[in-house]
Formats: structure tokens, sequence, C-alpha cells
DNA sequence: TATAATTGACTGACGCATTAGTCAATGAAA
DNA sequence: TTTCATTGACTAATGCGTCAGTCAATTATA
């Protein structure tokens, strides 16, 4: 019934390794790395302990290969957000909405984010990877951008050593669904919270005027 | 020359569970639960592993036992937050300043925080402890004090179900100190970070009026 | 096309190290 | 002398990493 997709042994081999990478996201992400056992990880492939250690030295290896192998999605959104025009507050709520879906919205770098607090004493070069590839260019960006508004008069002057505080519910949404990931807390409506954080971002609290 | 205060058996004994789990306390957040040895514990205090048996069933009761008793002292806040009088914005940014206080600056706070993240598949019940005595009270006293300020007319209306929004600087703080905790990222000046984070809060980010 | 030879991806049992948990022996305080 | 907190050697179990052997896929030969 099923088209037959023949798979030659060439072919097959060359699909372990990543079919070993995403199993080893996921039982990561689960137990850690010292509570992962290298057999779960074959398991969940198919194969047996043997065939993990054929394409990764070691427990350490796989897991950095992993972390390699899935933080290279991010580093695309970067660069999309190099053709945006528009005013700086348009300009910075289109990339505010991106950095939410891409962070806060997606479970691979949601878990990412788990494995970086999780395992980062035991990974120091994780911890740098993720600053230079992750947290500097968004901070980097956010910063130029209301650097942009402010020269524009659109922007009061802010402290811009602080940007962190404008993209900080993004990351709060990300810790949150990480902890109770649908339990206790509820997944917040993508359009309902966009709305209510830029309206607080722009406008603030007060009621005055 | 130090005054040597002499330790009875009975005293001893009675300190011995409270250094265990500040050891323990030590152990877990440098190694996580799994890479943890209960030897190391041990080790910390000065003991054998069979002490640590003594007084402590399991690894894992060890373990639940250390996040309880660690978890305690930050309940006293909530109280402290009742006496306070004035307007709703000083109220709210008191509070604000508090939390900052007892989560971004509090190392047992923010490591407890790390263990949660890190821990809470195996250990299902330190989620609901933790939503039920740490981010549902604060959400609920932030809610409170939005709802009085915009019935008197200090506050514009915003929606309520999204008070995250409002803390999340405090919670931002905390994980980036988790993560990169010096090196990398500074920690910032705690005057400096409140005053920028309380002025975006209240007036936002657009240059208007 | 049919059969034999070869390859190499995969296996799984095993060695070795580690560690949770036990308990009879110890020795210092009372 | 008695008590009992502590010890540390022990076991049972677990899990990383190895490697000689297997067998299905592939290639060479008839």
């Amino acid at each position: 019934m099923a088209a037959q997709k023949k798979i030659t042994r060439a072919e097959q081999k060359a699909l372990r390794p990543i079919q070993i990478l995403d199993a080893a996201f996921e039982e990561f992400v689960r137990s850690g790395f010292t509570g992962t056992r290298v057999e779960d990880i074959a398991e969940r492939v198919g194969v047996t302990k043997g065939t993990v250690y054929v394409y990764f030295e070691t427990k350490e290896k796989l897991f950095e290969a992993m972390i390699h192998h899935f933080s290279v999605p991010f580093q695309e959104l970067l660069g999309i957000t190099e053709g945006l025009s528009g005013s700086a507050t348009d300009r910075l709520l289109s990339i505010l909405g991106l950095l939410y879906e891409q962070i806060a919205e997606d479970r691979t770098t949601r878990e990412l984010t788990r494995l970086v607090i999780a395992e980062g004493h035991r990974f120091p070069d994780l911890i740098d990877r993720h600053h230079d590839q992750f947290i500097e260019p968004i901070i980097a960006k956010v910063d130029a951008l209301i650097l942009e508004g402010v020269a524009s008069g659109e922007f009061r002057e802010i402290p811009v050593e602080f940007s962190e505080i404008v993209v900080a519910p993004i990351l709060t949404t990300t810790v949150l669904r990480l902890i109770f990931d649908d339990r206790r807390v509820p997944t917040p409506n993508k359009e309902a919270f966009l709305r209510a954080y830029f309206d607080l971002l722009l406008n603030g609290l007060l009621a005055k005027n």
C-alpha cells in the first residue's frame, strides 16, 4: 500500500547521525545529561548502544554535537530582521514579535534554554556559545533600534545598558512555560499577550495625559 | 584563641540534619540530582556516607527535604508587604523592589529556581509547591495592586491576566545571572536597574506628551 | 540471471568503574 | 560501664565504553 521507499545502506548510514541527534535531544531534555542513558537514546532510534558509539566518541561529545545541531536554525532569524522598514516603533515591535515566536513559542529553543540553565556548569563552552550567538545579538539589535528611536524623537531617552528589560517578557514566558508547561499556568494566547506587552512597553502603566 | 564552644553529643546530633541539608544544597546546585554523590555531601559536612543515611532514608528524600528547608524563608516576604501604605504606585514599586532583592539578588532563591527548571521532571511535587508558594502569590499580589491603581485612577486599564509582564524584568535578571553568573554578562547595579525598570514600567517608551 | 565473495553497519555480551544503600563493629561521651 | 553517633567495608545494581562476531546488502564472477 504505502509507497515503499527503497533505502540503500549508504542512505541509511547518512541518516543515522541525525536520527541519533534527534533522539539525544529528547532524552537529554527529559533526564538531563547525567540522568540520560546512552542505551535509551539508541532504543529511541531503534538500534543498540554500540551503534551510537560508531557515530559519536563519548556521551559528552554526543551532547555537544546535539546542542550544536539544534542551535543552528535560530541564527537565521537575525538575518531576516535586516530587511525591515518603517518607524523605529514598527521595527522594534516586529522584531519583538519574531523573538516571541522563536523563543517563547518554539519548543526546541525553550528546551535548549533549559539545558543551558541545567547543564551550563558541566559544559562551559555551551554558556559561551549561548551568549555569543543568542543573548548578545538580541541585546545588540534591541539596543540599536532603541537608539534609532531616540535619535528620531520617537522614544524617550532611556538607559540603553538595560535593554534586557525590554525583552524580559519574552524570556519570562519562556521560563514559565519551561517550568509549568501547560499545567498550572496556561499558555498565553499569542495575540492577546503581544497586545498587552506592546501596550505596556510603549505607553507605560500611569494614567496621566 | 577562638572561644572553644563546648558542644555536647546531643547538640551535635541536633545540628547534623541542618549541616547535611546545607551541604546537600551546594552539591545538588553544583551537579544536579543524578550527578551528585551522597558521599560528596557527607564529605562537605565532614562525616561519611553512613551518617547521611542515619538522618535521611534515600537520596530522593534528602533532595526533597533540602528543597523544603530552603523554600521556607521566602514565604515571610509576602507577609511583610501587608503593612505598606501610600499610593498604589508607591506600594507596587515597593513590592517590586523587595521581589528584586529576594529573587534576583538572593543566591538561594536563584539556585532554587535553577533546580526547579532542571529537576522539575523528576520531582513533580516540586513544581506544584513552587507554583503554590511562589509564582501564584506573587502574581496575585501584583494583580491586586494593579486593580487598586486602576480603581483609584492612577493606572490605565491593562489586561490583568498578563501581570507576569510587570514582574518579567525580575525573573529575567534571575535567569541571566543563573546562566552567566558574573562572567560575560555583568551583574546590574541595583539602584540604576530599578530606576530604569520603574521608569519604563510607569512611563513607557514613547516620547509623546 | 544466478551464485559466490566481500563488505561494513550493527550487535550484544563483557570489562571496568562508579555509587546507592546496609550493617556489624567501634570508640568517645555520658 | 553503658549508650549511641559514627564508621567504612561490603553488596548489589547501574551504566559507560569496547570489540570480536554476525548477517544483510552490495559487488564481482560465471
